[in-house]
DNA sequence: AAAAAAATTTAGATTAACCTAAAAATTGAT
DNA sequence: ATCAATTTTTAGGTTAATCTAAATTTTTTT
């Protein structure tokens, strides 16, 4: 039996919530990020069970089960493999692309996405920096810091964004600060936790703690 | 209020249906094309009528709206586009990409659709000879005929298919029919109406009934 | 113009995905 | 350890899209 689009957002969502270490996701959770009640996430829970793509327990909470994974990962895959293509290739902003590639990623076709894959040179990164899984299902999540992290004086290279809402990245476009483009922090304002950063040994500027938090970054 | 992925689909099916004069469709024609029963036609017209989709009457049979004609043919546009895209970019053949563009014609955004058109250079015809609908909703249907109609002697070009079917197309594949190629009538046999063929100036084959009666041409 | 056949609609159910309100289980705070 | 707060589940409904079986209307044949 095929899982139809609400399941696969579910799985999608599962994956997100529980972390790299796979942790227990709680009803509650689910229900925030699905946009619905607490009671009709536990009947959804109830089916995926039953069709073994979670593992799950009365208030115990769920994890994905290994076939669950390999769902979610898939879907993952055709999001981000969707995401290059609207961006790379019809010129789409990264501030556009999510919603779109939140419907192309149901498209069930296996051989669409193997060549759209190649179509695209086997990209690794997605638009906002986050890594593609492989045709096999392999999902490596690279250990970037977060720009709060990061020391007066050193110089770290841009590498993605932790929150993906239009607006944030469109404040990012204004700011000029570009996925692989170079900043430095200059000082941190002891008030606010602002910080000034030059961009690309160019133009220095005030990010607030708030954008910081959101940015993830590599030392170089 | 959005039409759903099964209502877009009765108002393609009622467009291709009513043909180019508009005729009323009946009920079972679209239980049949719809792979549903009489009674669940009955339940959609009535809804499709209420949003102002069809013109609908009891025993009467269906016609489309102008409203719903816009949103027929949009879809149309949306699985022409797509099918151009999946065998000039990706690479499918002619025979794939039907089932892919079934689902693909259904995801909803216009600046997408617009993108799309640019990228593949605003194509005039699908993979099978279809015309696109341009952006405002124009959709002409050239004239072709069908070889059946074709005299012993002429030179037609090949312009179109009418049935879409998988085995159909690779039928035409394996002799060597494809879109554009110049086809001669040598001779019609008697006994079962086949036809002998020369295509391209080169071979000649014989072509059932079944197989002319498919094939849309063009005089040349 | 009946009667028979065919097409269509209505009646009454089912399934998936949601909902609200109430009950039950777990957690956390004294 | 007990009680209150929070979380989760159950109970009982709704809507969209389907179904079968029965009723009704239209069409065709005698
Ligand atoms: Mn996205
Ligand atoms: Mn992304
Ligand atoms: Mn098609
Ligand atoms: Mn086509």
């Amino acid at each position: 039996m095929q899982n139809s689009f609400t399941e696969e957002n579910y799985l999608k969502i599962i994956h997100a919530l529980s972390g790299r270490e796979g942790l227990e996701v709680s009803t509650n959770a689910l229900a925030e990020s699905t946009s619905t009640r607490a009671a009709s996430v536990t009947d959804m829970l109830r089916k995926l069970a039953e069709k073994g793509l979670i593992h799950y327990k009365k208030y115990q909470g769920v994890r994905l089960t290994e076939s669950g994974e390999k769902v979610a990962i898939n879907v993952i895959r055709k999001h981000r493999l969707w995401e290059v293509f609207l961006v790379e290739k019809l010129g789409f902003g990264w501030d556009e692309v999510h919603d779109i590639a939140e419907e192309l990623e149901h498209i069930p076709s296996d051989h669409l996405v193997e060549r759209l894959d190649s179509f695209l040179g086997h990209p690794r990164f997605d638009p906002h920096g986050d890594p593609i899984p492989d045709a096999k299902g392999n999902l490596t999540e690279p250990d970037y810091l977060i720009l709060t992290d990061v020391e007066i004086g050193e110089k770290v290279r841009m590498m993605g964004v932790l929150d993906h809402a239009p607006s944030f990245l469109q404040h990012l476009d204004r700011a000029g600060i570009t996925l692989g483009c170079t900043l430095e922090i200059k000082e941190i304002n002891e008030y606010d936790k602002s910080a000034s950063v030059q961009i690309e040994d160019k133009q220095t500027l005030f990010i607030s703690l708030e954008v910081s938090k959101n940015l993830l970054v590599q030392r170089r």
